[in-house]
DNA sequence: AAATGACCAAATAGTCTCATCTAGTCAAAC
DNA sequence: GTTTGACTAGATGAGACTATTTGGTCATTT
């Protein structure tokens, strides 16, 4: 009934309206729920027609992957702004980063409410996009190798994983009145971290600093692997 | 149709009934979940009549909860055999003893599986028996006096359950292979809290006496509570 | 070629009925 | 006085059927 036909064929412009669709299922996939956010609703949201929307992906999970694939590649492209040098700032700024994206918060505690059915999905990290940050043993090798982490213990992801997560998760099923900020449970993070993984002697600066840069590239890295599934999701 | 009537009227009799009642709730709890669990699978398996149970409780949630705490004292009376020293042992001990006792595990968890429709329950520590332990102020104060934990970051109470809570967590939301043994993790929740909350200066001796004695007065004040609610639940 | 939206099958939600189950009671048995 | 188990009311679930919704397709339009 309303004009259809061709616009002149842009890549960039379908990217872009690929976008604006993932805008339209994050706003109301937030509002209401993955369970009541119909096709109709996120077309008419994004000012497309349905069939437009199937242009783009396959079928409805593949939409909503797209999108925790996208807000995934915004949390880590933030932390990566935030410059973290160690690896308790590393989680501090994950947690900071985490607790200001609803979306990706409601899928690492399977927020029923938000998620719907998605909630009891297998996590198998492939197919489900899991927000956490799976630190490379590449990575902590060279921590304990310029002294920054004790090799000691040992299982550090198991470590850092449960100090994150404990965190990140308290808060849900505390009462209102022990509940810290965001930026508060940031922190503490950060410093739980630090001080569980630390060796506790103070680096030297050159010591210091090829921490940064190792964190720096590894975070890199994972930004990059981030964009490529992006990337893959957004091909029309 | 079968004997009734009336033995010696005897309390200790009564309360081993009362017991032996719980057993059968215990056991039917764990194999078929509570929404499952009838009242007359479980006067059937205690040996008494439906209408004895009644003898002993008004309702059913109000059994579940007698077991709950029966739970809950044997817990930390076995907290307390193992006699731990610092705040770090003294957690590390709880989840040792936590995980050994699928019922609480399933309460902390919220394993809808055992629960049933009792998981989406407000949490409110007193209705409902929540396992954790709640560490006083007065016990901290303590500690932090002996340079035991140090009073910077605050929040002692808020850091040392998020990482308790991670560790018994996270390995629900995690594939098998990453699993640890639960030894294992009690281990690392001392560990983790140990270094999280101490100083990190070698305690004087007397200093690190009265921190054991701090921690074991502590916990007969907890098993006292847990007696005296327990005793409530028990009383005919 | 690109975009649309009417269309369809399949899933889901809603309604009503009938059968079963079970928490809690209480008169009777000891 | 103490214990029992048959009993009941209300909840819960199964079944059968209808109405509505919605993911996904494709002939048509520009």
């Amino acid at each position: 009934m309303a004009k259809a036909g061709r616009p002149p064929r842009d890549p960039a412009r379908q990217l872009q309206r690929a976008h604006r669709i993932l805008d339209a299922v994050a706003e109301l996939v937030l509002r209401r729920g993955y369970d009541t956010t119909t096709i109709d609703d996120i077309a008419k949201r994004a000012g497309v027609a349905k069939g437009t929307v199937y242009l783009h992906w396959k079928t409805r999970d593949e939409i909503f992957a797209a999108l925790l694939r996208r807000e995934r590649l915004l949390l880590l492209t933030a932390l990566r702004e935030r410059a973290p040098a160690t690896l308790g700032e590393l989680f501090g700024e994950f947690s900071r980063a985490l607790l200001g994206r609803p979306l990706l918060h409601a899928v690492l505690t399977g927020d029923s409410e938000v998620l719907g059915k998605l909630g009891r999905r297998k996590r198998d990290g492939d197919t489900s996009p899991v927000p956490f940050v799976p630190i490379s043993d590449a990575y902590v090798t060279e921590l304990i190798k310029h002294g920054a982490v004790r090799a000691e213990p040992g299982d550090h992801m198991l470590v850092v994983q449960s100090i994150v997560y404990g965190f990140l998760f308290l808060p849900d099923n505390l009462p209102d009145g022990a509940r810290a900020s965001d930026d508060r449970i940031a922190d503490l993070v950060a410093d739980t971290i630090e001080r569980a993984m630390s060796t506790g002697r103070e680096l030297p600066a050159a010591d210091a600093a090829a921490v940064a840069r190792a964190t720096g590239v590894f975070l890199d890295a994972i930004v990059e692997i981030a964009q490529q599934k992006l990337a893959l999701s957004m091909e029309v």
